[in-house]
DNA sequence: CACACACCCTGTTTGC
DNA sequence: TGCAAACAGGGTGTGT
């Protein structure tokens, strides 16, 4: 479930579970989904077991829990999972039958819920966990989204760019907690997604007009913005009647804000609808699937109308995937 | 530094 | 029905 809203569905799920629970067993099932991590799979169960989650965070498509090992560690470490095009993290009773593309047992005592089992489970194994250092934010800001809810779920606390920034809530800039500020090495190289209240607009708009190449790309760099993938990609740019390969030296900068507001318009609505699912296999902590694929107004509509002209839509291939637009609404200009 | 491309993997779906 | 090919929403490393 790999874009921004279908990974804050499964942080929201976890959240409330996670916070303050102890690891109290860990199995690799298999190894691979250990591949981002540095060492051996003894030594990811070793330091995992007996220590404390402090919060379920994300920032773009990373997910990862700020942990507290068991004996008092140098440097604050956090576990660190990514989906990829195929994982799942569900929860999961200690005797139920294990799901049977399960990679990796993680076994909890959660203050909330007592005794669970958090299952990761991969079909490609393209996604992985990771035991990993933290290191400071470069802004200072909070490194991701940690609230008690999902990302927009409460209207009333979003500011005028769909931001949720509320004073004292977890994860925002009045928190105290170490970890708030610390992001995982391996996400430090990540850029802020453009619901973050750190996303810096004008800096994202000045680097994407900079570059030499087409939006859809610019918009699927995750060093640039994170959060966004191939299905909200085609999504936005749909809505902002822009064609896929424009090229971003073209762009005005009101076309550039244009095109940022309606990537937050749709990144918001499939939070509402718990996420975009086609199958079983992109689902919340609970094996629930979400909505948005019903509201899809490009992505796999192929040879279907487009909604405002009634223009077949048509789809292409990029970079070992599909570009799917109307010929119509989106020229190149 | 920025860009384009190859690569990593497996299970399910499709088309013959 | 059986089989092979096509397909799938990810990030990273490398070479230019």
């Amino acid at each position: 479930m790999p874009e921004l809203p279908e990974v804050e569905v499964v942080r929201a799920g976890l959240q409330p579970v996670v916070s303050g629970a102890v690891v109290s067993g860990v199995e690799i099932l298999d190894p691979r989904s250990l591949k981002r991590h540095g060492g051996p799979s003894d030594d990811f169960v070793d330091r995992l077991v007996g220590g404390t989650i402090d919060a379920a965070v994300r920032r773009g498509k990373f997910l990862w829990f700020p942990f507290e090992p068991a004996r008092a560690h140098d440097e604050p470490l956090a576990l660190v999972a990514h989906l990829g095009m195929s994982g799942q993290v569900l929860l999961r009773d200690r005797d139920a039958e294990p799901d049977r593309l399960m990679r990796i047992r993680l076994d909890v005592e959660s203050p909330a819920v007592g005794p669970i089992r958090l299952a990761f489970v991969d079909q490609r194994i393209f996604g992985s966990m990771a035991l990993d250092e933290t290191v400071p934010t470069l802004d200072g800001r909070p490194a991701g989204f940690a609230g008690p809810r999902l990302l927009g779920s409460d209207p009333d606390a979003l500011d005028a760019r769909g931001h949720r920034d509320v004073p004292g809530a977890v994860g925002t800039d009045a928190d105290p907690a170490d970890w708030v500020r610390r992001v995982p090495h391996q996400v430090s190289h990540i850029a802020r997604d453009p619901l973050d209240p750190a996303f810096d607009e004008r800096r994202v708009i000045a680097r994407l007009l900079a570059r030499r190449t087409g939006v859809k790309r610019a918009l699927l760099d995750q060093g640039l913005l994170s959060g966004v993938g191939n299905i909200y990609a085609d999504e936005s740019l749909w809505a902002a009647r822009v064609h896929p390969e424009q090229p971003t030296e073209s762009l005005s900068a009101a076309r550039a804000r244009v095109l940022l507001a309606e990537v937050r318009v749709v990144l918001l609505r499939a939070l509402g609808e718990g996420g975009t699912s086609f199958d079983a296999q992109y689902v919340n902590v609970n094996g629930q699937s979400g909505y948005f694929s019903h509201s899809l107004n490009a992505y796999g509509r192929q040879g279907e109308t487009c909604p405002r002209c009634g223009t077949p839509i048509v789809r292409e291939a990029f970079m070992n995937r599909s570009s799917h637009f109307c010929p119509r609404c989106q020229r190149v200009r």
